[in-house]
RNA sequence: GGUCUCGUGGCCGAGUGGCUAGGCAUCGGUCUGCAAAACCGGGUACAGCGGUUCGAAUCCGCUCGAGACCUCCA
């Protein structure tokens, strides 16, 4: 494959050629959720971001491995002063079930939901809990490199020790001393020398169900280790592309960056991706805000900001008309608009199957093809590939039309680009038809008016032809009349 | 307060020095008994002010506005 594909890369804020560590493989970390509720808007962002790139490297004949965490302990609620309660268990207390019912709960759902999507699962989804022994080891290696002490059962990373031989903030563009300058510190109260140290290894209180035994405590890994851990287990100690949130460059990918140097004398990974956030009225939609819309509420529309209910391929499709380095505004407008858009392409992707070849071309398809890989080298610019795909559509209407010709060779090239490029990469895929089909006896009785309308009309009797027509539509039967009969589909 | 990002037509959303992005909506036309679909065509843009330039939505400065991160968040 001779394509130069360039990303974006946090690190250095620019566009690069990837250059992979090892020719035709990718090795791809992303964080994935911390299961603790449902997913919602802000949860499918990255996940289609990141399913785009895997579809796309592997349909330029990567061999990709691509791993996404499943965070089920850590993650603290409260973590100014590192003496936060665990979300998970949190969620289990309040709810008094084991922090496991919850984790196998919300993941589920996650699949559930994913799969709604169309996001193919990764390669690897590794558990922070299936992985203490990797994490603990990984802290004696950042304690033993001198970067990390215990207090009171717990292990914190000495990010000032850090700085002194490493960069630290050289992913979000911060200083220490600005950070030390502008942390809300709360004197006493923390076991921490500074309050720009993050913990590594926390010593569970009395009544923590969730605990681990280790030479420290029994207790539980600070968040950042499990993604430093199973990276460095699953994908080695170099990997290509660290993916994520960008609300998480700062702590949480800055912290990775750190245990990683800490523990391995280098960075881990090559190039880091963000995806931007999902906004609601200009604002981040987030879980601590509240202003979130969970993907289950999307599909069934309930939800009082949503007019009504938004297929899972209509999401997919709104999420893939933005760049994904740009913040995307959530209205049911846009969402609309994205649910007619989806529509138009895939009927149009349909309509080749209607198209009959001729001796010569009007149209260049080969160069739409080109273009739409070039659109998708440009940083995966999913929007401007549509754009290029909305193109084809209006080639296959003209030519379905009879405005343009196509010979077999580009007939069969714009068949291709359809398939490879909306089916296969962007993973859109035709919507289930729900209620009646061709086959069931309601289907059979939709044709059945149908032909009864073809006579009336036939008879010119437009007063019968017309009341058939209105009264299917109200019954949200769309019919197009053609040349040679009818066409239908339920709304 | 610090760091950073962004402001494009009715809505969404690309572009980043000169050549129509695209979608949705809207208007006119073709087709159709009428409609729908489709096709053809039209209109309304680059927050404001100043500067650089032969030429700026695109570069620079300022002003206004919005947002993100600095605590957990995809």
């Amino acid at each position: 494959m001779q394509h130069k594909v360039f990303i974006y890369n946090t690190l250095t804020r620019k566009k690069e050629e990837f250059i992979p560590i090892h020719p035709g493989h990718l090795g791809l970390y992303v964080c994935g959720p911390t299961v603790y509720g449902e997913a919602h808007l802000g949860h499918a962002r990255p996940a289609v971001t990141f399913d785009l790139l895997t579809r796309y490297f592997e349909h330029l004949g990567y061999k990709v491995r691509y791993v996404r965490n499943i965070t089920d302990v850590g993650h603290l609620a409260d973590e100014v002063a590192g003496e936060g309660e665990d979300k998970i268990a949190r969620k289990a207390r309040l709810e008094q079930v084991e922090p496991m019912e919850i984790v196998h709960r919300y993941t589920e759902s996650y699949h559930d939901n994913m799969r709604a999507l169309n996001v193919k699962s990764p390669s690897i989804e590794p558990r922070a809990t299936g992985h203490i022994i990797e994490q603990q080891q990984m802290i004696r290696e950042i304690l033993s490199q001198g970067f990390a002490y215990e207090v009171n059962g717990s292990v914190y990373f000495d990010v000032f020790k850090y700085n002194e031989k490493y960069p630290y903030g050289k992913l979000s563009g911060r200083k220490l001393e600005e950070l030390y300058e502008n942390t809300r510190t709360l004197d006493g109260q923390s076991e921490k020398r500074n309050s720009a140290d993050f913990a590594l290894w926390k010593k569970a209180a009395p009544e923590h169900i969730m605990r681990w035994p280790s030479e420290w405590s029994d207790g539980f890994p600070g968040w950042h280790m499990e993604c430093s851990a199973m990276s460095t287990r699953y994908l080695g100690k170099t990997f290509d592309i660290h993916g994520g949130g960008m609300d998480l460059v700062f702590p949480h990918h800055e912290a990775e960056i750190a245990q990683s140097t800490a523990a391995h004398g280098h960075d881990a990974a090559r190039y880091w991706m963000h995806n931007n956030m999902i906004t609601i009225n200009g604002q981040k939609m987030g879980k601590s805000l509240g202003n979130f819309i969970t993907l289950n509420e999307l599909f069934t529309g309930s939800h009082s900001l949503l007019e009504k209910a938004y297929s899972p391929m209509t999401i997919r499709f709104f999420i893939l008309m933005a760049h994904y380095r740009g913040t995307v505004d959530f209205s049911n407008e846009a969402l609309l608009a994205a649910e007619k858009g989806l529509d138009r392409l895939m009927k149009g992707m349909e309509a080749t199957q209607k198209i009959i070849a001729s001796a010569k071309s009007t149209v260049d398809v080969a160069a739409l093809h080109h273009k739409c890989y070039q659109a998708l080298n440009d940083d995966l610019n999913s929007p401007v590939l549509l754009a290029q795909l909305f193109e084809a559509v209006k080639i296959t209407n003209s030519l379905l039309a009879g405005n343009e010709t196509i010979d077999a060779k580009g007939l069969e090239l714009l068949r291709k680009l359809y398939h490879d490029f909306v089916v296969d990469i962007l993973g859109l895929l035709p919507e289930a038809q729900s209620g009646a089909a061709k086959s069931d006896l309601s289907g059979q009785l939709i044709e059945l008016l149908l032909n009864l309308r073809i006579e009336a009309k036939n008879n010119k009797d437009w007063a019968t032809a017309d009341s058939i027509r209105n009264q299917l539509t109200q019954m949200g039967v769309v019919i197009k009349d053609t040349k040679d009969g009818f066409e239908w589909e339920l709304k």
